[in-house]
DNA sequence: TTTATATATCGCAATATGGCGATATATAAA
DNA sequence: TTTATATATCGCCATATTGCGATATATAAA
């Protein structure tokens, strides 16, 4: 039960699943999620704390960067099913679009810590 | 977004879960469902309301009962996929079977509002 | 070692959430 | 109409959440 709602908890938080939305597309450092949701550096520290402890992410260090992914092999059966559905929904949005272009415009600038 | 974050959020509390993977069984009144939750009614009756703003659940007047049930027909594809999953999650849960066997005293008793 | 950059953690403020009891409302029965 | 029962809503309190800036920590470069 306590996993679950975990899992809830964390995906109930609009910033947070747009996030795992980018997250789709390609990995990424904290610095650079923190400049295509415009939230302060700490915000999404604590926003990526969350999808981890929840098994939705996980993270491994290169330098100083800290590179943010999809968990890939979920140990959680919440976590994958929530992924998966993550693939299809909310494709269509409005807001995400936004935050996609703002994506664009970063990659254009290549300020991207991966590449 | 707002949509699929609502979704999440009304999951997110273990009680509400409780409520769903009772309602998997068989449709209840709110006061049927305070007894197995122990919770007061006013708290039950907010939780509905959350559920029901999430479309997860609907309800019906039967005299002075107010009958709750799932949703069938889904107007929102998260609100169906996660009941779908809950069909199958949670189901050897320990805290949900000790609520089972509440739900099953209670049955015995002939205190159930719809039997 | 010092400096710079990236990230995590801490403390604070505003708001949201979940619990309760009291009360309002709605229906059914007397 | 009065009474009883079921439910919804309101106000309150304790706690959780989310935002931020400030600060601690870790790595890389000078």
């Amino acid at each position: 039960m306590k996993q679950f709602t975990r899992v809830m908890k964390a995906l109930s938080d609009p910033n947070r699943v747009r996030v795992l939305k980018l997250l789709q597309r390609e990995n990424l450092c904290v610095c650079n999620i923190q400049e295509f949701l415009k939230l302060a550096q700490s915000t999404v520290s604590r926003h990526m704390k969350t999808l981890e402890d929840a098994g939705l992410v996980e993270h491994e260090r290169q330098g100083t960067w800290i590179i943010y992914r999809l968990t890939d092999n979920q140990e959680s059966v919440y976590g994958a099913a929530m992924l998966a559905h993550l693939e299809n929904w909310l494709e269509d949005d409005k807001e995400l679009e936004q935050m996609r272009l703002k994506r664009d415009q970063v990659i254009e600038n290549t300020k991207l810590c991966i590449t």
